[in-house]
DNA sequence: ACGAATTTCCCCCATATGCGGTATTGTCTC
DNA sequence: GAGACAATACCGCATATGGGGGAAATTCGT
């Protein structure tokens, strides 16, 4: 039995969600909200018990604070509680904000009663669940995050495997005996990485290759 | 009718792949291929046609070049083909590799059938799609590079000003003159801060500094 | 096949770093 | 007021690192 709390100030989504939920064999609905305020007094009165591991569906636009906003908060107090958002906007920006606050799904509210359903089940087994299009977002902006930094790699293969263990934190001895190369080599081949990278010394180099700008 | 081109080189899976898709009415099953080399002389060969704006499902795991290897060399020449990566290895890394290189989407080989169709359909309308628990993966990859700056900080807070420090490459004595005090206070802080961090030299540090692992 | 680039190796020398100690002062807590 | 800890500072020593040279072998591109 999962238990599904909802936070949602639409009357109509939350009681459309409400009944088509309750009617489901493996779903309990638990506390509902209209907004954080309320949600938080519910959990914390005596005569509600809230199911602190359950699933929690988490409107994105809601008054006073946001559900976005919410998050941390929430998760704070139950670091256990699976958070689904329901939003009506698929903006790429929220939905990476809603996803590095911690919330584990992203539904838009246009998806059917049925899907949700199926989602909150993926949820309750530990996967996660996006809709296509915001799936479709979240390739484009790794593959945005990730595509440009093609650009420089003024290192040759040689240098980019010294620099990368460099990263790792070994010694140059350390590196020169796993190439089996003298440390000297490897020296020289640091002197050439820091001239093309234009920095003169660690710190800078192991900064600039963790920062994709290598 | 959506053109999906295959290059598996598991036979069983491969067939029932062919025999399947086949069966379904918007899907037409283009070239086959069991390896890279093998679609790349299909494709240029007179008595084949290849949409290159239709759908090319890639195992993740091929013998010679990988399709992982292979995505910027498909999409190099033909940037309007959608890839979605097959495989049966769910791991975090793989996957982040191969959204950044472009395919957009990624299926488990143990995914039935019919919802490959879906994802293919998907994909085709622009979608994107992600078995649950890749899904979950990524989340999980999203938190865990924006989020967890509360677990740690060991360090007190000189220690985390002078890591700041040591990680934009400044030298010891740079850091005790910009700090108004001795560097012999700057090396024992950094002592310190290797033993709450169990680092022994500063590319380690950085390293976990950089990882937000600080 | 020739030159460019890469990879390999060595020298010297100054400074930086890592690790082992020890010690004083102030602050905070119990 | 004892104990814990942060911040300050110092000493010595071994090794690591950065910068300056030079030079040979190998691979690569055209």
């Amino acid at each position: 039995m999962i238990n599904v709390s909802i936070i949602e100030d639409d009357k109509v989504i939350l009681t459309n969600l409400v009944r088509y939920l309750s009617r489901q064999d493996d779903i309990k609905v638990g506390v509902i909200a209209d907004s954080i305020e309320n949600f938080f007094n519910k959990i914390k009165s005596p005569g509600i018990k809230f199911s602190n591991e359950g699933i929690l569906l988490l409107d994105i636009g809601l008054p006073g604070i946001s559900g976005l906003e919410a998050i941390p908060l929430l998760l704070r107090e139950n670091p256990n509680l699976n958070i689904i958002m329901l939003t009506t906007f698929e903006e790429e920006k929220i939905i990476l904000k809603a996803m590095c606050s911690g919330a584990v799904a992203y539904i838009s509210k246009r998806t059917p009663l049925k899907k949700i359903v199926e989602a909150i089940l993926i949820v309750n087994d530990g996967g996660s669940y996006m809709s296509p299009m915001i799936a479709r977002d979240i390739f484009n902006y790794m593959v945005k995050s990730n595509a440009p930094k093609k650009k420089s790699s003024f290192l040759t293969g040689r240098q980019l495997e010294i620099l990368k263990m460099i990263v790792e934190g070994k010694s140059y001895r350390n590196i020169a005996a796993e190439l089996f190369i003298s440390p000297e080599t490897v020296r020289s081949h640091i002197k050439n990485i820091y001239k093309s990278l234009h920095v003169n010394n660690k710190a800078e180099a192991i900064g600039k290759y963790l920062n994709g700008e290598v």
